[in-house]
DNA sequence: TGAATAGTGTCTATTAGACATTATAAC
DNA sequence: GTTATAATGTCTAATAGACACTATTCA
């Protein structure tokens, strides 16, 4: 008997930019639209059916590639889904393995984008195709999570950033301002941090010091599972 | 063109029962034995491919079922593996989703048990077929983080109990002892518990409070995905 | 009465948060 | 000098851990 189950791969993709009115940074994911039934015309995660000679990580990078152009900063596997109701008809049955990606949009202000692929800001998405909101709503709710106890904040900067810099990735995430004297002894006292011994000048105030990031410690604690 | 990928779904079962020399209450897991190649006459977690009228969850308390005879008392996705060196022969792809679940040993005293089914004490498993090691090991870190910010330790626990059962619970998870003044406040303080208004006699010793769950709580906050 | 554990009180060190103060650039 | 933000200092409340002490039962 073939085994009748399709396994796909599809990945969450944030990335911090400014909120088209507001201009405060917040976060983007972007969708595809479907092309065909069920949900035609629907927007849903960027991803497809895992390839007979790739992993599952490196299927969900492969995805992220093709929709962003862009490369992960940031990697991890969400959740695996496999209700029998995720498909409006019993005829296809479906599990999703999920990953969840963070990237610099700087680097190419967003991608590519297309009629089939764009960018939206996460907190005011369109209707989505089969799970995908609930699926939204999980990799929202990790990331805001891992944030407060991991460095993964990291994955939106560049190689050195200052202080306030830093900061205002956790207030963009978390959705709060932070005491910036309470943020700095924090992050100080948690010794990921080293400072380049550069300053970033050029506001009208006190130039801030430069930071980057002690390699040797991973972005975020997946104990037995690191590096997977 | 056929998905040449097969689905499994494993799951890793704790149950704490005393040691068999120090007779301290330590976490114990079944495994099976695998009757035919790959990995002949190792041991392995129960398991198998995923039906195509069950969903994840489904064939996850399925096999728990099979394999012990027992109903879990808390079930939780673990973590899918698919990389593509998983079995030794790349003649079968094999992507695993793995469920941990948590039961009651006392109850039918482990359960079924037989050649090709035997419980082992976690800390001290034979070699173990696949990438079984590690998911196991992963499995106990998982358990271990999380009996320190949620209450699935009253998953091993009966319907009402004392904070000294519940206390040596924690203890034989953590692998430590834990002062009980302090953790008497810590548990009381977090609100979860509610005095039954009966006490445990029988010790040689002042009566114990009897304590349940409030049951409007869940074992474990997983956000969005409550209950699925 | 003594042994054993239930349950309470208290002290200290650490941490999170609120908020005041000083430092230094751009204008 | 003024303004804006960097960087530091200080106070308080909450929490974790160590440990002393009282309460109550059974042998």
């Amino acid at each position: 008997m073939a085994d009748p189950v399709t396994l796909a791969v599809s990945t969450v993709i944030f990335a911090l930019r400014p909120h088209p009115t507001t201009r405060l940074p917040v976060l983007w994911t972007p969708l595809v639209r479907r092309i065909r039934a069920p949900h035609q015309g629907k927007w849903a995660l960027p991803g497809g059916p895992l390839g007979a000679d790739e992993g599952l990580a490196a299927a969900a990078g492969r995805t992220l590639r093709e929709t962003t152009g862009l490369t992960p900063r940031y990697l991890e596997q969400l959740y695996a889904f496999g209700s029998l109701d995720r498909a409006p008809s019993a005829a296809e049955r479906m599990v999703s393995v999920i990953y969840w990606a963070l990237v610099r949009a700087e680097e190419a202000d967003a991608g590519i984008e297309s009629v089939n692929v764009r960018w939206f800001v996460a907190d005011e998405l369109p209707e989505l195709a089969f799970d995908h909101a609930l699926i939204l709503e999980y990799a929202l709710w990790r990331l805001r999570n891992k944030v407060e106890y991991s460095r993964i904040a990291a994955a939106f900067l560049g190689e050195s950033f200052t202080l306030a810099e830093l900061r205002a990735v956790h207030e963009a995430v978390l959705q709060r301002r932070l005491d910036p004297a309470n943020f700095r002894r924090q992050i100080e006292a948690s010794g990921r941090l080293v400072p380049t011994g550069e300053f970033r000048t050029g506001g009208r105030h006190r130039p801030a010091r430069l930071f980057r990031h002690d390699e040797s410690i991973e972005l975020a604690d997946n104990g037995p599972l690191t590096g997977l």
